[in-house]
DNA sequence: AGTAAAATCATGGAAAAAGGGGAGGGGTTT
DNA sequence: AAACCCCTCCCCTTTTTCCATGATTTTACT
């Protein structure tokens, strides 16, 4: 049996030398080559294509996600497996919507990746632990952003903006007393007590 | 003369093994050891300092920085050389304060570790060049930033925290009225009319 | 067509914030 | 010593928000 190729994009030197090092022992992976951008990449898989392709989310000023997609585009049968050093929902997800098959943080122990190689190039998906408990707390964590209505969302805006009730009220023509009940729904849908509350919470939660 | 021994802490394998791999071919260095959190870090200077440290500074769940301050305080005699992903003033500003003699971002070319080494080992400071740039930038950048006193900063925390003017008084004990004009000038040094914007903005400006 | 959710409006009162103006004491800088 | 900033405090007025309670009309969905 050929041993399974491997090709690492990474802007770090460090972590390809390190990578490198780590799979060497490994006789049942070889790893052909390298590259730091999404240049380098493309022209060295116009040549010769690994059958996994370890790649950083990360390089620098080029995002890795969108070379995840170019690559699958054009060579869909190379397994990608992301690497990252951040366990955050938004790259996790992307990476997986745009056809990785894993994602590895770069925290992983050493037999990780090699027992990642083998899971994806078997068709598998392979997360790291921490990867698949970030997907669950978020999962959960979605239930904690209170579900605003349309105008909730216009009037909470408006507020951030700075505008009192009198003037929102003027500019969706509609009454001072409807903009307070919208404006005393959103205190209870954030749980908080007041406008100063209210807006850091929305702003933590994205919402503004 | 003898080479200069360090000492890698990093909790990310990869990039142990790749700094490792870069600096094996440079005989005026000699890595003595390498450990991923602060225990063992601390365990090992018990028996052994290095010359120079390269301390990454995020230590999954521990803090390099809190590291970077132990380890100062006890062996003074050794330069630390900061190691970061993070091109962000915060980490920057905080390693130095801590006594940290250089600031490296793993994105470094191979010679640049090496050449950082050296400098360090000689008293002096080592920065990559991008996070000078970011060190210029944040200079220039302060200007767009009300500078806010002490007693400013600690009322508009609290007023984000949802607190009301006589409720931050009893806390800081001083008068509702003073707490008041702290507010005022705040209103007025981010030249906004409410608590609304206000929140907003300094959750921007990243006040709060 | 029926009903649940959303959006609309109202009244009245209490609490808090905003705006304006003034003032004294402590510390630092020039 | 004068100038300056910061922190502290006060008074008064107006505006805005917050709270309670209740009701009508749209809109959206089964």
């Amino acid at each position: 049996m050929n041993a399974i190729t491997v090709f690492i994009v990474d802007d770090h030197f460090m972590v390809i030398e390190g990578i490198q090092a780590l799979l060497l022992p490994e006789n049942s992976i070889q790893v052909i080559g390298h590259a730091s951008n999404t240049a380098s990449c493309m022209s060295f898989l116009q040549h010769q294509q690994p059958d996994v392709m370890l790649l950083d989310i990360n390089l620098g000023a080029e995002s890795g996600i969108d070379l995840c997609t170019m690559v699958k585009k054009t060579y869909p049968q190379i397994m990608i497996l992301a690497l990252s050093t951040f366990n955050q929902f938004s790259f996790i997800d992307k990476m997986i919507d745009n056809g990785a098959s894993g994602y590895l943080l770069k925290n992983a122990e050493g037999h990780e990746i090699s027992e990642a190689i083998h899971t994806v190039i078997k068709g598998g998906t392979y997360l790291s632990k921490e990867v698949t408990e970030t997907l669950k707390a978020v999962e959960e964590g979605k239930k904690d952003k209170p579900a605003l209505t349309r105008r909730e969302k216009e009037v909470l805006e408006l507020i951030a903006d700075g505008l009192t009730n009198q003037e929102i009220a003027d500019k969706l023509f509609i009454a001072l007393s409807t903009v307070d009940s919208h404006r005393k729904n959103l205190l209870a849908k954030f749980d908080v007590k007041n406008t100063a509350s209210l807006i850091r919470l929305a702003a933590r939660l994205q919402f503004i």
